[in-house]
DNA sequence: ATGCCTCGAGTTCA
DNA sequence: CTCGAGGCAT
């Protein structure tokens, strides 16, 4: 039984969290919540004290706007108070909020001056006779802290004002801040030569203020933008906020350029969205807007309440940080048998989307953060879209949690979890054996750019292995229409169990499928029947069922008849060999041409080709050398996979076809590539090196070291069958290797280009193709080996990077070009 | 050995 | 997209 408790409970149990979160805010930089939660409890603290008077106390936070100062610094009485703004998140409290203003001063438009919000640490710089005398950060308001030692190291805050007008007596307000790209820089000078890793921009700004070396803070990349005005004295300033922003900009002060004058609700909303759209691109965090009366006569005569004036106020972005509990760790198994930990979270919005999941990548991971399940997190949706667990809140760490440990068994086959020596990632020994890797491997086999079978989605792979329909890929060519049908039936269903439950009486023990899906059919009697078989299927199902379901099978069936045709490239790609991704099947099989030839190349050979070193080709032998591997490959093709591409080998393999290569590449201790030259010279062939005595090796020049490595190795049964069964796969590959060099270059013969942004004539995919069937290397990431750069529409950090690093660039239509005319 | 440069693998949500 | 790690040039 959960009841709202009585406010004065509600209200003294929000002003504890609030007090508590300004003190860590102010005086710790060490945020608890964030600033969207912070002010969800402020305005209901507000509220409940609207709607309850009696339990405004004096001394209530929000009365107040930050808390007390540490003693660190001098204090600084502010001759007139910094004052927080009252928040919008909405069209609505926009729309609210100048019509009070329109009301009050009676006018029919109000002019606004419009802000970005910058995400930074507001201050007071105060300058006598135009030179700079002091700097306070805000404090709570009315007293801030004296950190003008730190506030010179500051280039963008001038020493003396510049040109002419100022007052005798002036106080510059505005907001310190640290630049997205200075702060990275910062840090990735720090993760390299050490030195302080700072959080966000936020708290690196705000904690170099803070520095009592004021050395340190001259080292952080700071910088600053005026926006108003404390006290002045002796002078005059201009009558509205626009003009006093463009005589500080005249004194030498940085102001936004994105400052905009602008007109009634609809111009401050106008103003929101565009700066909205252009926030990720900014150079500078922003977490909303301020909008302001733009003259002074009318703000004025608006005045304050409490804590911020009533002619401003801060039209906040949807957070994109947000704080939320750790219901559970899970594990995730991947394709490769990757144990990839998973934090399920409390729903929560972020930016946009709710967030239920967050990947923890490893187990490290989760141990440098320590988070814990119970935990509060935060959680950010950081420029791309993927949530992540930025950081755990201690202090909501509830009593006897325990740090999370990887769970020695995988939690789906229950096979050990083990981890290779100095590797980040632990695996399930499962293999094939465990559901959820077969599951991934099928997913993957039939993934787009695999084997392309459309129309089999996760969900379905799911029900065929759990339904032992499917235990290897080989078997998706065995599926036949009536086993799908049933399946769609059962999973379209509310209540599968119900479904089949209502069938099972109707079986004989051991019968499949087929008979299922007979009995199914079978109940009720033909298409009326399902109408009234309400329970368990849902209305859109009762209506016919069995058309919608058919045709989804038969479409089913006909995709994987389409993939039955597929290339060599797609199919190696489409097995899920370790390390063998897209381009290193693509390079598999271009060197060597047919499947029937790599499924017996022993590993050595495979390192012949470019960009496959040991460790790859030793993954691709260790897959063709399971049997059951290799009775996967037999039965895909005996249902009819069909591989349209087969070629002799590359011309390029003849280099190195002899005993040197071979015995570099076998990668025996202490041989060396001088030492395999000598040995080849001294052998005609593997098989008498193999023969040979030891002392035949010492003559043949190779030091004794050498030599009794070399014996050692070829003692193990294992590789001396390894060397022959290689050396006899070299001739083999002798004498299918074409002589005469393969067909003229291409026109982009040796070019690596990159492509960015969105294309609008063609996919990413087909332009791809198009620069590959020209001899180009398609990259994914910019680097001075680019040729050059394609960009399209809304092209990023690539396109950025090809500028930085002076790689040229075509647009679409050069491209285009390019391609029609060689065509 | 060291430091790029790529590739592979994994991940979220509409 | 990002991270980790394999391959290769220096």
């Amino acid at each position: 039984m959960t009841s709202s408790p009585a406010p004065a409970e509600r209200a003294a149990d929000l002003r504890r969290r609030i007090e508590d979160a300004n003190r860590r805010y102010h005086e710790l930089d060490a945020p608890s919540i964030t600033d969207a939660e912070y002010d969800a409890l402020v305005r209901e603290l507000e509220a409940l004290e609207a709607a309850h008077p009696e339990l405004a106390a004096p001394d209530s936070p929000t009365r107040r706007v930050g808390a007390a100062p540490s003693a660190r610094f001098a204090p600084v009485v502010h001759a007139v108070p910094m004052l927080s703004l009252g928040n919008a998140f909405s069209d609505e409290e926009v729309a609210d909020f100048v019509r009070r203003i329109a009301e009050q001063l009676d006018r029919p438009e109000l002019v606004f001056s419009a802000e970005p919000k910058l995400d930074g640490l507001a201050i007071s710089l105060r300058y006598e006779d135009g030179a700079f005398v002091r700097g306070a950060t805000r404090g709570d308001g009315a007293t801030g802290e004296d950190v003008t030692a730190n506030l010179r190291t500051i280039a963008d805050i001038p020493q003396r004002l510049a040109g002419r007008g100022w007052p005798p007596v002036l106080e510059v307000r505005g907001e310190v801040y640290m630049a997205r790209a200075a702060f990275e820089r910062w840090n990735e000078q720090a993760r390299l030569h050490g030195g302080k890793v700072l959080a966000n921009p936020r708290n690196g700004a705000a904690g170099s203020l803070r520095q009592l070396d004021p050395q340190v803070t001259a080292s952080r990349p700071l910088s600053f933008y005026a926006y108003g005005v404390g006290q002045v004295e002796g002078g005059s300033l201009p009558d509205t906020h626009s003009g006093t922003l463009a005589k500080l900009r005249e004194w030498g002060f940085p102001v936004s350029d994105l400052v905009q004058v602008v007109r009634g609700t609809d111009g401050l909303l106008g103003y929101y969205r565009g700066i909205g759209e252009a926030r990720d691109g900014l150079p500078f965090d922003i977490d909303g807007v301020v909008y302001k009366l733009d003259d002074y006569a009318g703000q004025r005569e608006m005045g304050f309440v409490a804590r911020a004036p009533r002619w401003a106020i801060a039209h906040k972005f949807p957070a994109q940080e947000q704080s939320t509990t750790v219901e559970a760790i899970e594990i995730q198994i991947g394709r490769t048998g990757a144990a990839t930990p998973v934090a399920r979270l409390k729903p929560v919005h972020v930016a946009g989307v709710v967030v239920t999941n967050a990947t923890l990548h490893n187990a490290d991971h989760v141990a440098r953060l320590d988070v814990r399940v119970g935990d509060t997190v935060i959680v950010r949706r950081a420029g791309d879209v993927i949530p992540e667990v930025v950081q755990v809140v201690p202090e909501h760490r509830p009593d006897g949690t325990q740090p999370w440990t990887m769970p020695s068994h995988c939690p789906v086959c229950g096979s050990e979890l083990v981890r290779e020596e100095g590797a980040a990632v632990w695996r399930c020994s499962g293999e094939a054996a465990c559901p959820a890797q077969l599951k991934e491997t099928i997913n993957h086999f039939a993934s787009r750019r695999a084997m392309d079978i459309d129309g089999l989605g996760d969900k379905y792979v799911e029900t065929l292995v759990d339904a032992g329909i499917i235990r290897g890929i080989a078997d998706l060519y065995g599926l036949g229409r009536d086993q799908l049908l049933y399946l769609k039936l059962v999973l379209d269903a509310e209540s599968p169990e119900a479904l089949a439950g209502a069938v099972q009486p109707h079986l004989q023990p051991g019968e499949g499928s087929g008979a299922a899906l007979a009995a199914l059919l079978a109940l009720d009697g033909g298409d009326e029947g399902w109408r009234t078989r309400a329970l368990g299927l849902p209305i859109a199902f009762a209506w016919n069922p069995k058309k919608i379901a058919t045709r989804w099978a038969e479409n089913l069936v006909a995709a994987i008849e389409h993939s039955r045709d597929t290339t060599l490239a797609r199919f190696l790609y489409a097995l899920g060999i370790q390390h063998v991704g897209e381009s290193t099947a693509k390079a598999l099989a271009q060197w060597f041409g047919d499947l029937q030839l790599v499924r017996r190349l022993p590993w050595p050979l495979f390192k012949r080709v470019p960009d496959i070193g040991g460790e790859v080709a030793r993954a691709i032998g260790h897959f063709l050398d399971q049997p059951a591997n290799q009775e996967v490959i037999d039965r895909l093709l005996e249902r009819g996979v069909r591989i349209g591409d087969a070629h002799p080998p590359s011309p390029k393999l003849r280099e190195g076809l002899d005993l040197a290569t071979l015995l570099v590449d076998l990668e025996i201790p202490k041989v060396t590539a001088v030492r395999a030259a000598q040995l080849a010279a001294a052998f005609a062939d593997a098989q008498a090196l193999l023969d040979a005595p030891v002392h035949a090796l010492v003559t043949a020049g190779l030091p004794a070291e050498s030599a009794n490595a070399l014996v050692a190795w070829l003692e193990q049964e294992a590789n001396a069958a390894l060397l022959l069964r290689s050396a006899q796969a070299q001739a083999e590959l002798l004498a299918l290797v074409p002589h005469q060099a393969g067909q003229g270059a291409g026109p982009l013969e040796g070019k690596t280009v990159v492509l960015t942004g969105t294309l609008a004539a063609m996919s990413r995919d087909e332009a791809k193709e198009k620069l590959e069937a020209l001899g180009a290397k398609v990259a994914g990431s910019v680097s001075k080996k680019t040729s050059f750069v394609v960009a399209g529409e809304a092209a990023g950090s690539k396109l950025a990077k090809a500028g930085e690093l002076g790689i040229e660039v075509w647009d679409e239509a050069r491209l285009q070009a390019f391609l029609a005319e060689h065509a």
